[in-house]
DNA sequence: TATTTGCCATAATTAAAAATTATCAAAGCG
DNA sequence: CGCTTTGATAATTTTTAATTATGGCAAATA
């Protein structure tokens, strides 16, 4: 036995409204017959008359009004479905679920949720800060729709897109302010603090500093920027911190902040998600919208 | 551009469900390219992905789980749609619109609501007491669904069964009970006190007293038999009453009732209904059930 | 009463939609 | 690499739904 449809309700409507099978088969833009058989077909599969068709007039029966009344909730159903799907269309919105390094995160997100929240009033952003390992398996699950990096990732199954280059600096103790800048070389002769293994961003001083690897060792890598340079405002060593951190992590700790000479030591932040992602469109026009908001800084 | 179906969004349920175009389609017993091509439109009438086809899994996307949410909303008003029916099929239920006359109404109504109750239990019996015309306006309009009355209607697009004779008796003040019962003819030598014009019962005792009409005289004819009861023991003349009124109209009046010698006259008591009324099977069993509940008197 | 009219049902046919089978291309996997 | 899995695509067939034309019934008209 086949399966209501749809179009049967509309027929059914426009018929029970009309009390006439050929002006509703006008409303519904179909010919007399065509309604005919679809409102008998109805009738059939419901096994129960919905309208008494007497000489003068097309009624409703008994069980035809409650069909009415709740088919009328189907249909409106049926209807908000369309209109749930224009509204999405026109304006992305739902939900952004956005993985960021810890390193990046807590200095790049409050200028990024601001300019989202302006561009897109009706999104939902949920961000995920952990390291760049699991953002790359909760992003290739599907669990996140996009990730901001260190660049590059070179996973074929993702797009990346660059959004700028953050310079590193050298945070020393305070009373070292003087002396002359180090080459960034030179840092493998000094007690250079890290973070602990499984951020990126160790790794990334490490290159730098041309060091190939380093055991880790316990009650000297740092869980955070932070940490790090409170420790080296104790006087434990030096360390290298990116640029975009420097406003937040310098403010309150006893340390000297300086720039490395040209050409300065540096990373490339960008953006992916899955190149299978629904979200392309958007996904591009919020990185633009990242890559300003980072710029403006 | 088309519509959303019924369909597309069974087959959109079951995809979300498995996750795999191939499962999906063999839950909906039909092959995968079916399912694939109609979930495709429904993306493309929608204007929006629904699922991220990945190389491992298909997911839903954002947008897809709220319309899923929304969607199964609709599928189960559908089904409910069904399911309505088959109920309505299993058992008379609904709303029976039921006329009857004023001067069977009382008597009769109080053994015919529990007999209906009895029989179909989720069945809304709603009566509409009034004069023999207007229930025949109201039943051709539809407003009521059957119609007890006196027979014959003899109007075409009725069907009309026969319930019950009803004798007419006497009803005489007390101090005349001894007295021999008059012929139903010589009744109009006497003081015959009428029901206003319009019932029928009215022209039907003056047609058993062979009289061939009378102007109605204001103040002497009654708006209801217990009106004309109360006339007779206050001693204005005597009348006729249905005999199923006797017990209830003369309980507590001071009057005597003296049936009529055979043949004793009577009126035949039936039911109608729109010869196009799709509640004819159930009605017919309607009428059986009053014309038992009426004979067990 | 005969006639006409309005209205829905039915039939025959055509058009559209949706299914099937067969095949392909991409991606994961041994 | 081949091999398998999986979804998309193409060609075709089947099914469904539409159209036009026609018929029949009952009410309104003359």
């Amino acid at each position: 036995m086949a399966n209501i449809t749809l179009k049967q309700l509309r027929y059914f409507e426009a018929l029970a409204g009309q009390g006439h099978f050929g002006r509703a088969a006008e409303l519904c833009s179909v010919s007399q017959p065509a309604l005919s058989m679809q409102i008998k077909e109805l009738e059939g599969q419901l096994g129960m008359a919905l309208f008494e068709r007497g000489a003068r007039q097309v009624r409703l029966t008994a069980f035809g009004e409650d069909f009415g009344r709740h088919a009328r909730g189907v249909l409106r159903g049926a209807q908000e479905l369309e209109e749930m799907a224009r509204k999405a269309r026109e304006e992305f919105s739902g939900r952004l679920r956005l993985g960021v390094i810890p390193t990046i995160a807590p200095y790049l997100l409050p200028r990024v949720f601001k300019a989202l929240a302006a561009r897109y009033p009706r999104l939902d952003i949920q961000v995920r800060e952990t390291l760049t390992s699991k953002l790359l398996t909760e992003l290739d699950e599907g669990r996140l729709d996009a990730a901001i990096l260190a660049l590059p990732v070179s996973e074929p199954s993702f797009e990346e897109v660059p959004l700028f280059e953050e310079s590193f600096v050298l945070v020393r103790p305070e009373g070292e302010a003087a002396l002359p800048v180090p080459s960034a070389e030179s840092l493998s002769q000094m007690r250079l603090l890290l973070l602990e293994e499984g951020h990126c961003f160790r790794d990334q001083a490490l290159s730098v500093c041309s060091i190939p690897q380093v055991r880790p060792r316990d009650g000297f890598d740092a869980s955070s920027l932070s940490t790090l340079v409170q420790m080296v405002g104790a006087g434990m060593g030096v360390t290298l911190i990116p640029e975009m951190a420097v406003p937040v992590e310098t403010r309150s700790a006893s340390v000297a902040v300086a720039r490395f000479a040209a050409p300065e030591p540096a990373r490339s932040v960008g953006m992916i998600w899955r190149k299978t992602s629904p979200l392309i469109e958007q996904l591009r026009d919020v990185a633009d919208l990242v890559r300003d908001a980072a710029g403006r800084a």
